[in-house]
Formats: structure tokens, C-alpha cells, sequence
DNA sequence: GCAAAAGTGTTGTACTTACACCCATGG
DNA sequence: CCATGGGTGTAAGTACAACACTTTTGC
């Protein structure tokens, strides 16, 4: 009875796909690699895979950033799930799309060419197979309501970073030019970053003070009854 | 070569779960039925289905959706994909949820007896079957969220209402009090409704003014570079 | 005439925006 | 000494929050 309740219906391929943000010379890319098999071999695809019997959604994810980035820990979350009836046209395939942040400066360059994958700066995105440029709208919509209402920005940086660097971060997700002195006092009220004692000395004369992100520090923020805004 | 990269993976039952808000006397409801089938037969449940090979992931909670409701272009949106490997203990299934906005006072009683159906209070909720609790709740945050930034809240109502139960519904979303002349104040800045030439008369002796959301002057309010905002 | 909900403006406060100059340093 | 990006404060304007009384009408 039971059992037939639920294996009397119809079974499918479950795929997960990864919107992989990464920023790098004050501008935003994005991760994208050549599709490996037919149809529409060679084409500009998000990273995907398949899941498996064994695995969570959350978990076959994972699965596939780490095997483009070799990187554990980073910080991931859910765009939604993709179910046109012809989405794919290899198979009928429901798709979870995920997006993460990941530190390019870090990142493994061999990979890339292993995978015949390549950095594209958001703005100037090919043409993707499938509807993965819906998902990759949809991910930059929750990405910006994200970074602006929570303090995931931070996992673009490897640990410290300059507030022009973050600024120029902030800009490039929203397309807008923020005014200077009002987005550092906006950081600075809200106090739950830490002045580094060290300098960044690449991008200008005098140096630039690294800052690090201090989640002690959100923490009494929060527990203050405030909530991060920029 | 390229049916066995798609076929040689697992296959997954695929259920969308719905969870359907209606507004009445003052406080959000949501609805939910007697699971029929074991396990946890008679347990409470979101209203939920399978979804079969031939419709999308959307027409499959548009199915489940008329199918307990009887009516159709009900506002729906995604709210996320379920995928815990353990997250039905019936079987794997990977679920996708969706709420949905119903005019309740337009409800069908037959139907809620037909499917062991019942209206909660969305504050005196029973534990429900599975993951279907933090179904919900992510239902409310994301609910919390559209309406307060798109004119969605309209859809509660059958084309008319009077504002007072309009700041009802927004203070039992938000579980928020707010002030009468500031709520009317911002709604009369938009300029998005109509003053309808009738009166609502069940609540008071004086009778309160019923309004009308009007699609075009929303338009316009958009292309002002306006945004919708409570 | 009174109870019960509908309707209506003003003022102070907090936040947001706009804006321009000096600083430190390497070359 | 000069070119380059780093760093800083103030004033005006706007949006938000707080607040209390009059109106209507069925009973």
C-alpha cells in the first residue's frame, strides 16, 4: 500500500547547478565552464552535476564546487528549483541552482584549464545553454538583497580587505556608484569591523588599512536589536 | 554516449508541497489536511502531490492547488527546494515548495470536508509531518518579505477591501502593530487604488470605505521609478 | 445619547544625501 | 614636487515615528 503510494509515480533526473561568484579587479565574475557532452557540447554552461541516491540537494552542491574550486567551507545557498518540462533538452531534468562566493585571489588557475572553464566578468556573460541565464539573473537578485541585508560580502575576501575594495565590491554587484564618506560611515556605525595593523600598499602611495570582518563583534550587534544595512 | 550521461544517474520522486494562506477575522491562516496514506497517516500535512513526467514543476502546484481549492490563477510563488535525504521517511523524494495567496472568504467548506481539510490560525499551527514546519516558516519569511515590496497583499482579498482590514492583514503578517494615519499616509502616497463608491457596514455603524488596487495606476507608479514599499 | 469603528494632520527626530579638501607616499 | 588613491565632517533635505480627537450611525 504504501509502498505503491509512492513508487506508482513518475521518477526524475535531479541536476544542481552552481552560480559561482567571484570579484577580482573591481569587478564581478562568474565561473563558467565549456559543456563537456552532447547536446550543446562545448557551450558556455554553469557548473552542474547530477545527484545522487546518497546525498542531499545542500550536499551534491557542495559536491560540485568542490570539484571545480577544491575549496571546503564556502559559502553557498539555494536559488531555487528549475522544472520546465523541456528546460533541458538532453533529458527531462529538474535542476536545484545554488549560488556561492568564493575568494578568487585564492583560487587554483589550474583548475580552470582542467576544466576548460574561464572567470567572465558579469557584464559581458555568452549566451548559456539551457535557462541558465535565468539562473543566474535569479541568483544576482538574491545576491544583492543578500549582501545589502547581511554581512555575506566578506566571503568574497580572503580574511582582510580594504573599505575601497569593499566599496568597489558593493558597486559592481549593484551596477552604482556609492558615495565614499557615507558608505564608511555607515561601516564605521556599525562597528563590527576590526582596523588591521597592517596596509595594503599594491593599489596606491600612501597604503590602504585592511579591516577584517569580527563575527564576535555581529554578534553583540544583533543582539543590540540591530540589523546590518547597507 | 549522450543518453547514457543522462541515464546512467539516479532518478527521484519529485513532490510539490503548497502552503495556502487565507485571511479571515483578523488573523492569517493557513490550510492543511490529514495525511492519508502512511506513514504518519492522519498526521497534519501542507497540501501535497507528486509530480509527473509530463508538467513543469509550476503546473504540478498549480494541480495540487486546484485540486484543493477548486479555483484557478491563484498568486503562487517558490519558495525553495527540500532535498534531505531523510526528509520523508516514506521514501526519498525531493520536495518543492510554494505558497499560495486564496481569497478565503470565496471558499468552498465542501472541498475542506472532502479532504479532511481545516483552516489553522497561523499562531496555533500542529506539528506537521516531515520537514513541512520549516516549509512553512520559510513560506512566512519569504511572504514577510513580497509583501511589504510588491502590492501582492491584494490578492488576499476578492478585488476589495477596506483599508482597516488591509492593516489587519499586514499586522497579523508581520504579528506587528501599526499606526492607523501613518499606514494611510503612505498608501495615499502611492496612489495605487481606488476609492470605491460603496461601504463596507458588518464591522462598524458608520461603515468603512471599500478600495480597489488598480493595476494601471501601479504601471504608472513604476515607471515614476517608484517602488512599492510598506 | 452612547458605543464602536472610521477617518484625519502636525511636529520632532533620525536617517540619508550631497559635497570638497588635505594626507601620505613612491617615483 | 607631483601624481595617485586614502581618508575625513557638516549641513540640508527627506522620510519615519509618535501622537488624539472628531465623525458617523445603529441600537
Amino acid at each position: 500500500m504504501s509502498a505503491s503510494y509512492y513508487q506508482n509515480n513518475d521518477h526524475f533526473l535531479i541536476a544542481t547547478d552552481c552560480i559561482i561568484f567571484g570579484f577580482h579587479k573591481k569587478e564581478l565574475h562568474l565561473l563558467l565552464t565549456r559543456r563537456p557532452v552532447e547536446p550543446l557540447k562545448n557551450e558556455w554552461s554553469l557548473m552542474g552535476g547530477f545527484m545522487e541516491e546518497n546525498e542531499s540537494l545542500t550536499q551534491a552542491a557542495e559536491k560540485i564546487l568542490y570539484r571545480y574550486t577544491q575549496q571546503k567551507g564556502i559559502y553557498m545557498e539555494q536559488v531555487g528549483a528549475y522544472g520546465e518540462t523541456d528546460r533541458d533538452c538532453g533529458a527531462r531534468v529538474v535542476s536545484v541552482a545554488f549560488y556561492a562566493l568564493v575568494k578568487m585571489e585564492s583560487f587554483n588557475t589550474m583548475l580552470t584549464q582542467q576544466f576548460d572553464a574561464r572567470w567572465f566578468n558579469i557584464n559581458n556573460l555568452p549566451e548559456l545553454v539551457f535557462d541558465h541565464n535565468i539562473m543566474v539573473n535569479d541568483a544576482l537578485s538574491l545576491l544583492r538583497y543578500k549582501v545589502s541585508s547581511e554581512p555575506i560580502i566578506f566571503y568574497f575576501f580572503d580574511g582582510k580587505f580594504t573599505l575601497s575594495s569593499l566599496q568597489d565590491l558593493y558597486e559592481t554587484i549593484f551596477q552604482l556608484p556609492f558615495d565614499k564618506r557615507n558608505f564608511r560611515k555607515k561601516l564605521a556605525s556599525m562597528d563590527i569591523l576590526d582596523k588591521l595593523a597592517i596596509k595594503e600598499t599594491e593599489n596606491s602611495r600612501r597604503g590602504a588599512n585592511y579591516y577584517a570582518f569580527n563575527p564576535e563583534k555581529y554578534k553583540s550587534f544583533l543582539k543590540a536589536g540591530k540589523r546590518f544595512s547597507i
